[in-house]
DNA sequence: ATTACTTTTGACCACCTGGTTAAACCAACC
DNA sequence: GGTTGGTTTAACCAGGTGGTCAAAAGTAAT
């Protein structure tokens, strides 16, 4: 009996981050989720009350995970340009096997401001503890004097943009799929020594 | 009689601007657009002949300005360093006064890959022109030896992603929007200098 | 077996959506 | 003034959408 009903609300869930994150909340079809999770829409409707909740369900989700993965490896208690090398290749390792979540983030947080706010407060995150972290590692090492926001807005653009643009790009630089994975790979250990001359 | 043609198509575009750029096409309904241009609905189909025609002349539009723009400064023929601060001055000031335009393009590209493709080709842009005018300037300085594609790549990453993520950027770090504004005002002035120390 | 309950389903519906059509409108030309 | 051509509109439609509901199926305790 619960063994059941965890099965099918983990079944839904599946299915609706699947369609979700591939076509957004307004491109997704509720009928194509309950297909995608193999049982009846009005099941959906049974769990989650309606459209909206479940994708909200699945957008806290992707907010939680793509910055508790940050703050977890900010918060390593290591050297400072040991920890910039780790961030760029772990965070970027992260991004590699959740490559739709940059572009379904970006794209669905137009829609509602306030709402992101909601879901950014009710989802527990906190940009104090990354402030910290960073701000004071930044002063563990004698490096240039820098905004703490641009410092991290310039970290997450080179490591998020990449995944975000990833079509454009692609056509752009005429990569193939592989082509680009590969490009990425090499791009982690790139981009430490590109972002340490930077600030120094 | 031409006038009044051109005169409803042009206000036609300009709603579906309007719209499309705010909730993009899923999200867009053209009686919303035909408000918007204040016309009947059918006119939408007599000038277009459906959604996603018009659509495409939107998505086209925005894809040629944010690329011709771009080629434009970076086809300018100055020293190097100049350059480079001519780039983030310039383009950054083009996406401030075309704020919706990366967001846009981001969230409406990964719907069709091919698609998308196929649009970059008949809106006539050449990256092959970009990466020449790159290579070259590039070459005519001693600085570092790098990927132009990486250069290309961090270039865009940071100068279009504080566009495109605004509103959880804002969030984060509890900007008001004339904050925000402010902080990209002086982000103008700084990133040359960060960018021109990454990489030498 | 009966009861009490949660879970799952098929059938259904009101509403909205993009798109069509035939008629009205209007400017220019004869 | 009537004809012709492109332009604009109101009314309409078929199909798809999220959401509902009552009944069926399953489950565990009595």
């Amino acid at each position: 009996m619960v063994k059941k009903s965890i099965s099918s609300e983990k079944r839904i869930l599946e299915g609706a981050k699947k369609i979700f994150h591939e076509k957004g909340l307004e491109g997704s079809r509720m009928q194509e989720i309950a297909d995608e999770a193999g049982i009846n829409k009005a099941l959906l409707h049974y769990y989650f009350r309606n459209k909206e909740n479940l994708f909200n369900a699945v957008f806290r989700e992707a907010l939680q995970e793509i910055f508790t993965k940050l703050f977890q490896i900010a918060g390593t208690d290591i050297a400072f340009e040991q920890k910039i090398r780790l961030i760029f290749h772990d965070y970027i390792g992260f991004l590699q096997q959740n490559s739709y979540i940059p572009g379904f983030i970006l794209s669905e947080m137009r829609q509602d401001p306030d709402k992101l706010a909601r879901i950014m407060k009710s989802a527990n995150i906190s940009p104090s503890t990354l402030y910290a972290k960073m701000k004071e590692s930044v002063r563990d090492e004698s490096i240039g004097e820098m905004d703490y926001r641009n410092f991290i807005i310039n970290l997450l653009s080179l490591c998020i943009f990449p995944f975000a643009a990833r079509p454009l790009l692609q056509i752009i630089f005429d990569f193939t799929d592989e082509g680009y994975d590969d490009f990425l790979e090499k791009r982690k250990n790139e981009l430490p020594e590109f972002f340490m001359n930077a600030i120094r």
